[in-house]
DNA sequence: AACATGACGTCGC
DNA sequence: AGCGACGCCATGT
């Protein structure tokens, strides 16, 4: 684990590049994965950056703790989130993850943290 | 160089 | 049980 600052963001970036498809997962898992206990938001900071990472990340894939798509908003078009969830899988109902609890991928369990 | 902003989660009252 | 405030990092202007 020996992350600096600036590799901070790309452990975030790597993770949610890791995501299977049709699974979904939580910023405050991913936070934890890294060892960021005191922010899940530095993950939804580090989402937002990730505009600028390369390659792209699956940020449809990652969503807040209670499957909402919150950072749907932010895509282009916003709508394309929920159409990439469920051409994948994953059935999005009110821009909320059904079955979100049986659907969410534990970074930290599978990536054998 | 400093200020402002941005995709969350947990604890306390 | 509902609401408010706090904590954190990086990037762009």
């Amino acid at each position: 684990m020996a992350e600096n600052k600036e590799d901070l963001y790309e452990l975030i970036y790597q993770i949610v590049r890791k995501i299977p498809k049709g699974r979904v997962t939580s910023y405050g898992a991913i936070a934890a994965a890294i060892g960021a206990k005191s922010g899940a938001r530095v993950v939804g900071y580090a989402m937002f950056s990730a505009g600028s990472a390369k390659p792209k990340v699956p940020a449809h894939r990652v969503v807040n703790r209670i499957g909402l798509l919150t950072g749907k908003h932010h895509f282009n078009p916003p709508s394309k989130m929920q159409e990439l969830l469920e051409k994948e899988g994953v059935t999005v109902k009110d821009d909320k993850v059904a079955d979100f609890k049986t659907r969410f991928w534990d970074p930290a369990v599978e990536l054998s943290m």
